[in-house]
RNA sequence: GCCGAAGUGGCGGAAUUGGCAGACGCGCCGGAUUCAAAAUCCGGUUCCUGUAACGGGAGUGAGGGUUCGAGUCCCUCCUUCGGCACCA
């Protein structure tokens, strides 16, 4: 009684497979190949919890896209690797005393192993994982090369993919030195200083739970870190920078082109915040008395209309950034963020002590309470004014942490008449509001408050110009008196891409010690042919609770080392962030083994860009803008030929439990993948996963679901082979027939549709279109074996086991894997006659059958010939008729 | 608050250019098979309403609009989910 039994099968088809080497995939293309297809999953983190159900979803849609390929003669490369350095493995060791390396190993282990219990066609001699030295051998070299990188925003090139551009990464020994940093150790900084990997000491978010510092995009809106949802703090701390906004700009506009939906460009595009506006530059002067200050200002505003704007604008100067420089005439008053260093040379004596005292609880403040939208706005006057350089009207310095030190010049001109934030400050210390915008619509909108475009009023000469018309004339005036110009901003950081763990890639620096052993500020690269730099063993590794990193009570051979021009040298002690290794992954899957480069030239032509990256949406924004990133580094260091590694990226929806909710452990409803695959088995698993609904959309697990495609897997199961046979045989239904009209059809519009949904990645309705042709199959006596050899085709991408054992059923010796996809012929899909609903009024009256190429004249005279029609128009007085072939009828008619 | 996505039966979800709303599956109801059950097979299943067969009406978050005809297009609003959150 040989039963549907998903176990057996299973198992031996997923050896079948291995033994054979049925998806191992040369680099170069097999004889007649179609062309190349680089299909790949977001790889995973091996956790120690095993793989839950959301994995599959995105693994079985892009296992039936790499799968159907194949067998329309693509060249398909589908690799499966780990993400596998980062908190959760050290911290396990540290709670367990396990070394990191060894849990790793071993969840990587029972990662593989459920994944090939699912049946996915990975290559899998393409595996590596971030934590193996021959990998992050790699991740350093690529390290090195931002090191050695500066982005020149003014080169003019084209690349390799005939893209003019402007702006490059370009070698450091290229950077021009200016002749003011002459001398051997000036070059050196002045380099470092330009590099795209490059120290910072600045206000980070140490996390004191975690023991290291977070990117901005690790903490929460709540100032918590975005795992484990610790406290953070801010503290100043010498970090490592990768320098991502010079490239801003070039990952806004080069998102265009790629085949993302437009809400995950939105995204990006949001996150990196580009805005347009100008810089105009407040004189302070060195005094705080009025009178001084306007016999200074004259002949500085003559000045600056002689040498122009400057790069810098000078202590005494407060340089400013707006979006609305039509709003001048109404800034009432200065902002500067309380970090500002001019706020240092502006405090009067007067106002020293409640400056610093603010500055001081600010610096404490965390994030959570700076941003804090409910309280009220908090400042402190400085005593100094500036002067308005469009009226010379001296206006009060304040500073307020409702300004950032990292956005913009770090000051601002408040217009509180036309901005919200400076309107509540302004209320809040009583300062003046000046209207100087109409607003176009007066009866719903005061000028005080409104944000939008109008006509300038209050503005002297440029009264009743509209708002664009007069932010580009008096960007111009500012600009030809040398007191403004043009700008642009972006919300995009740097990435602070070092962290204090034990668990990472170290960095391949050394530093230079002096006499007494102390940091000298410079650095040097280890050279390329000593990577990689291994991490030390080490039995202790947990923080101690300062920002010292693990790696800083290494062993001293490896800490420290002795150059060969006799200089001190240290090891960089930090590590690199998880995202590191994720950055380039999709590199080296396509040249694993290469031991001389991190990726051959010409195995990069061939293969990249990903043709089809899909994953979770968590990862729209980091992971993404970061790959992006390096690759452009690397597209502008020549060692990439795409701008771009993805070129169509698709994120599946989220899995919820039965209940509606999240998956979590603390909910109790997690659904574990390797109790549905020994229940029903891994086809059964990927074919609900499909059946679910769309890809992209967020939708709940239900379990009656899972016994539901079982069940039809059942069917198609006994449609062809004989249950009542002692062995597995084809059933005496199946026989060598020919397919009648109806058949036929049926046949042509399944083939049909699974191919288009499978293009389309809407693997729900290909698969009801399946189980359509299942119930009209099964419901025959005799059912041709054509039909069913053609149905087992189009079901083994979605149900690969099951497939291949009812093709060997069905007579054949090799895998299916290869075979061509079955083909439709559009000429069988037409039918002579169909069904078309008549409309009386808009409403279904009646049902005709009319030829299918009947005209619209003909639909109606038959539809009028009808009984069931005639009865609803009788007597009714017809205005119009509308007939649209091979569709509808509808009569309009008057009572 | 701003930006984005989405609201269709008891449930998951289908519906070319606007053209028979509810494909397919789950659940439920009825029947066959069975000593009985499981499994399997067949039929029914949007709601309301009258009925012998068979009709009638309403209906895609709410309200307007365009159209012979709207789940689909336009306007206003509501709800849910995701992202951002003093970015000047």
């Amino acid at each position: 009684m040989p039963r549907y039994d998903a176990r057996r099968i299973e198992s031996k088809w997923q050896s079948y497979w291995d033994d054979h080497h049925t998806f191992f995939t040369s680099n170069t293309p097999p004889e007649g190949a179609q062309g190349k297809l680089y299909v790949l999953d977001m790889f995973p983190y091996p956790s120690g919890s095993g793989l839950h159900v959301g994995h599959p979803e995105g693994y079985t849609a892009t296992d039936i896209v790499c799968r159907y390929n194949r067998m329309k003669g693509k060249h398909v490369l589908h690799p499966m690797g780990w993400d596998a350095f980062g908190l959760p493995a050290e911290q396990h060791a540290i709670n367990t005393g396990t070394h990191p390396r060894e849990t790793t190993y071993a969840n990587i282990d029972t990662f593989r192993r459920q994944l090939k219990m699912l049946g996915f066609s990975y290559d899998w001699s393409r595996e590596l994982s971030t934590t193996d030295e021959d990998y992050y051998r790699w991740t350093q070299w690529i390290f090195l090369q931002l090191y050695d990188t500066w982005y020149d925003p003014d080169f003019e090139w084209t690349g390799p993919d005939g893209v003019k551009r402007t702006g490059k990464g370009r070698p450091i020994s290229e950077l021009p030195i200016p002749q003011s940093e002459k001398g051997a150790e000036a070059t050196r900084r002045y380099q470092d200083a330009h590099r795209l990997a490059y120290q910072s000491e600045a206000p980070v978010n140490w996390c004191p739970a975690l023991g290291t510092v977070l990117a901005n995009e690790e903490v929460t809106a709540e100032g918590k870190s975005d795992r484990g949802d610790h406290p953070v703090e801010r503290r100043k701390l010498r970090q490592w920078m990768l320098r991502i906004t010079a490239y801003a700009e070039r990952l806004l506009t080069e998102l265009d082109d790629l085949d993302w939906t437009e809400s995950i460009k939105l995204l990006q595009r949001n996150w990196i915040g580009k805005s347009l506006g100008a810089e105009v530059d407040f004189y302070v002067g060195d005094s705080t008395d009025l009178e001084t200050q306007s016999t200074e200002f004259k002949p500085w505003q003559k000045a600056r209309a002689e040498i122009g704007f400057p790069d810098h604008p000078g202590d005494l100067v407060l340089r400013v950034y707006t979006t609305r420089p039509d709003t001048l005439y109404g800034a009432t008053y200065m902002v500067v963020a309380p970090e500002h260093p001019i706020v240092d040379h502006i405090t009067t004596n007067e106002q020293r002590v409640k400056v610093d005292t603010y500055r001081d609880i600010v610096s404490r403040k965390s994030d959570l309470d700076r941003t804090d939208l409910a309280k009220q706005k908090t400042g402190v006057f400085t005593g100094a004014h500036a002067i308005n350089p469009v009226n010379g009207q001296p206006i009060p310095i304040w500073i307020a942490d409702y300004v950032l030190m990292s956005y913009g010049t770090g000051a601002i001109m408040a217009v509180p008449a036309h901005d919200e934030r400076d309107l509540e400050f302004a209320r809040t210390f009583e300062l003046p509001i000046t209207a100087v915008v109409m607003p176009p619509d007066m009866e719903h909108d005061e000028p005080i408050g409104f944000v939008g475009e109008g006509t300038a009023i209050n503005s002297e000469q440029y009264n009743g110009l509209p708002t664009v018309e007069f932010k580009r004339k008096i960007t111009d005036d500012l600009a030809a008196g040398g007191l403004g110009k043009l700008a642009t901003n972006y919300r995009l950081r740097d990435w602070l891409f070092s962290r204090q763990r034990y668990w990472g890639e170290p960095f391949p620096l050394w530093h230079e010690l002096d006499a007494d052993g102390k940091p000298t500020g410079l650095t040097r690269p280890v050279a390329a042919d000593e990577l990689p730099v291994t991490l030390p063993d080490m039995e202790e590794f947990k923080p101690k609770g300062t920002p010292d990193p693990p790696l800083s009570w290494a062993p001293d051979e490896w800490l420290y080392a002795t150059a060969e021009d006799g200089t001190r040298l240290m090891r960089e002690t930090n590590s690199m962030p998880q995202w590191a290794g994720s950055c380039w992954y999709y590199l080296r899957f396509a040249d694993n083994k290469n031991s001389e480069t991190f990726i051959d030239p010409e195995v990069e032509k061939y293969w990249l860009p990903v043709d089809l990256y899909i994953g979770g949406a968590e990862h729209a924004v980091l992971h993404l803008l970061y790959s992006r990133f390096w690759h452009k580094v690397l597209f502008d260091r020549g060692y990439v030929s795409t701008p771009e590694p993805f070129q169509k990226l698709v994120n599946q929806g989220m899995i919820l439990g039965e209940n509606n909710e999240k998956m979590s452990k603390s909910r109790g409803n997690v659904v574990n993948p390797d109790d549905v695959v020994s229940q029903y088995g891994a086809d059964s698993l990927r074919l609900y996963e499909m059946f679910m609904g769309p890809l992209e959309q967020v939708k709940p697990w239900q379990m009656s679901g899972v016994e539901g495609v079982y069940r039809f897997l059942g069917r198609v199961w006994r449609m062809i082979v004989d249950e009542r046979a002692e062995d597995v045989t084809l059933s005496d239904t199946v026989q060598e027939l020919d397919l009648n009209d109806e058949q036929q059809r049926v046949l042509h519009k399944t083939i049909k549709a699974v191919t288009e949904d499978i293009e389309k990645l809407s693997f729900n309705t290909a698969i009801s279109r399946m189980m359509e042709f299942t119930n009209v199959f099964t419901q025959a006596n005799v059912r041709p074996k054509f039909a069913m050899e053609q149905l087992v085709l189009l079901l083994s991408p979605f149900a690969p086991h099951l497939a291949e054992e009812l093709w060997e059923v069905l007579g054949h010796s090799q895998t299916l894997a290869y075979n061509p996809w079955p083909e439709y012929d559009e000429s069988m899909l037409v039918e002579n006659e169909v069904e078309v609903p008549v409309q009386v009024n808009g409403k279904v009256r009646a049902k005709i059958r009319v030829p299918v190429d009947a005209n619209p004249q003909a639909m109606q005279e038959i539809a009028e010939a009808s009984e069931d029609v005639k009865q609803q128009i009788e007597g009714k007085q017809i205005v119009k008729v509308i007939a649209v072939p091979g569709r509808m009828v509808n009569f309009v008619v008057k009572v």
